[in-house]
DNA sequence: CCGGCCATCGTACGAAAGTACAACAGGCTC
DNA sequence: GAGCCTGTTGTACTTTCGTACGATGGCCGG
């Protein structure tokens, strides 16, 4: 049965997406709570704000993260929280790799009400839930270790050491991270160390290389000054 | 019309396949010449030491090279030589970068004799070659700017150049980039200015991920030590 | 209440990165 | 042959990185 007064949270940068999904998801449900974010950042201020949430609906193309970046942030400081994936990204090795960073679920960007409605129950439930079609063909991937490992390194960052992460990994300076969190570059400096020995690289260009294979294939159109 | 001796490189790591390969391409050839390199470097040895070949069939998974960045190095080398790439990886968004690197064409590796016979004589006169069906699915698919632009970049490095970056990309030290190569950490230091002015950006840590940007989904199981 | 985890910041130092001034040899084209 | 590009190497310098010893305060669970 579905648990009384469960908490959803939608994450889309798409305005018109997060009302159609609020819409399918709270269908039948006799009583529920909703919050929206439209950035990463909006979902784990959520998340940090509101410790009850039970699902989040997630895009996995959204401001601030890439490709599985998100995902693995959420998964990382809170593991309690189911995550049904939202995404155009219906390929069978895409999911694959999406189930194995921890994802409830995944829903393909054309399904019908129904079928988000179907999912959002079963996950509530602590299920799983595919397309039945998407099922098929993700049985017949083999799960990367690879994959799991990168989720269990980068599952042990705390927040602030992601969001370090992510501004190092795009080839910003300790001093221009320090700006941009509005700290000390000498502690930018101990995160960093505190970074690489949890992903056991040696070097920020192994930290952010390896962050860098959260993406699925559409290189982001990114920094590059002339 | 075919022209007269066409020149082939057959590179996959597997030699069975590279038997197969042979075999199909040259099935309808009068005659013709047929070189064979089982890993990145051989193939760019071979160009450098026959400037004569018309066509390479490139696998893209090959040792020293995961996902297009193969494909970036030769075009960069050697832009008249035409690349036909054979992959497994026949998602249609996976060929649409793959024809935006400058392949004149694409194999999936489930493709039959005839097919590829049909392809090989289509490139060699000049034209391109896709199997039908992908044909349709991927003119469907913009070309991503980024991608263009991406393939822009990396085409004015020299081989050399490219060598360093790719090492560099492993977040290696100039120290053992040098060692790895044979020459002293001061040519390294040279090199590495002269990638980052071509590429754009401003560090080693930004070069790493912009040529990561051509890997395709499945992370590699790459260095990580403990 | 206390031990542990986290974030924050301080100083100092060695190592590495990156830049600026070079130079010389080889290959290529005009 | 002169000019250009590439690869190579040298010295010297500034900047950045990464780590070493610290310290403080907040928060949370036993």
């Amino acid at each position: 049965m579905v648990r009384v007064m469960p908490r959803l949270l939608i994450a889309d940068d798409h305005p018109l997406f997060r009302a159609a999904l609020r819409q399918a998801a709270s269908e039948h449900l006799d009583d529920c709570s909703v919050r929206e974010a439209c950035d990463l950042q909006g979902v784990l201020d959520a998340l940090a704000t509101d410790p009850d949430i039970d699902l989040v609906l997630l895009d996995l193309h959204m401001p601030g993260s890439q490709g599985l970046s998100g995902l693995a942030a959420m998964r990382g400081q809170y593991p309690a929280v189911a995550v049904l994936v939202v995404s155009a990204h219906d390929e069978p090795h895409v999911v694959r790799r999406v189930l194995d960073h921890g994802a409830a679920g995944f829903i393909p960007k054309s399904a019908n009400p129904g079928e988000i409605s179907e999912a959002v129950h079963a996950v509530l439930n602590c299920g799983n839930w595919l397309p039945p079609a998407l099922a098929r063909s993700v049985a017949a991937l083999p799960s990367n270790p690879a994959d799991a490992d990168l989720a269990a390194r980068l599952a042990r960052l705390t927040e602030q050491q992601y969001r370090v992460l992510a501004l190092l990994a795009e080839g910003l300076l300790n001093k221009q991270i320090a700006d941009r969190l509005g700290i000390q570059e000498r502690t930018v400096k101990a995160h960093a160390t505190a970074i690489f020995e949890k992903l056991g690289v040696r070097n920020r260009t192994q930290a952010g290389v390896l962050l860098h294979m959260l993406d699925l294939g559409e290189p982001g159109a990114s920094a590059a000054a002339s």
